[in-house]
DNA sequence: TCTTGACTTAGAGTTAACTTTAACTGTTAG
DNA sequence: CTAACAGTTAAAGTTAACTCTAAGTCAAGA
């Protein structure tokens, strides 16, 4: 139910003002509202979108392909089907992903205990 | 025992000749050598250094501290321990990103279970 | 001998993802 | 009322890590 400056949202997600900013700019969070002065304003809802936009991002998605998930979201059901193949495939990315973390890993630790 | 040229290196460590020169460029393979030519010979230790470089890389360490390691490594026992702090380090890191990258992943799979 | 192809260099260009600047506006505390 | 502050925009600047270009060298095959 609140609603958070951009300052406040930076905070609660992690991000600075200017990465939100630029991220708005970049199509990925089409609907933050403004006050009655232009300034924006948060909802809960849009601290959560960034927050799957973090994941997203995090797992090495670019912000282009964000973007293309997000396109799709706002067309609803009817295009339902990519979205959830685009994710799927993102998943399947995640988990080579972390195979091959867990295979550096090994290297690394492999390297430590060469003690050379 | 074999040498490599640049193509064949690039073919066997899937990195492009230009991102092999650029290495050596920024100093992090410091002893490739070369023929009456002039042209570069990957020996097969050459091509275990670029291995573990793209295993520094994969895991999120900039090319500019893995540089930072290689000078270390350079300097022998001298700094043995400065350099294992690094690998030590670095360790706690890709153990904490394999978490981030597993919850991530929870994410990921929550929203495609949501079927929205 | 000529030409093709793989190499060389220095340096310029590209891309993604920010990050900062400049100039400005509206809100709030003293 | 005014100073400080938090926000706004468009546009320029930055950084890392490549990626490419231009101009040239060298070796091998027809």
């Amino acid at each position: 139910m609140s609603l958070y400056s951009i300052s406040q949202a930076s905070q609660e997600v992690e991000l600075t003002p200017y990465t939100l900013r630029y991220y708005e700019k970049e199509g990925l969070l089409p609907n933050v509202t403004k006050d009655a002065a232009g300034r924006r304003k948060y909802r809960d809802t849009d601290l959560q979108t960034i927050g799957f936009i973090k994941c997203l991002k995090g797992t090495g998605m670019s912000l282009k392909q964000i973007k293309e998930y997000g396109d799709l979201y706002k067309q609803g059901k009817a295009k339902f089907n990519e979205r959830n193949a685009m994710l799927e495939s993102h998943r399947e990315k995640i988990l080579e992903e972390i195979k091959t973390q867990k295979k550096y890993l090994k290297m690394v630790e492999a390297k430590i205990e060469m003690k050379i």
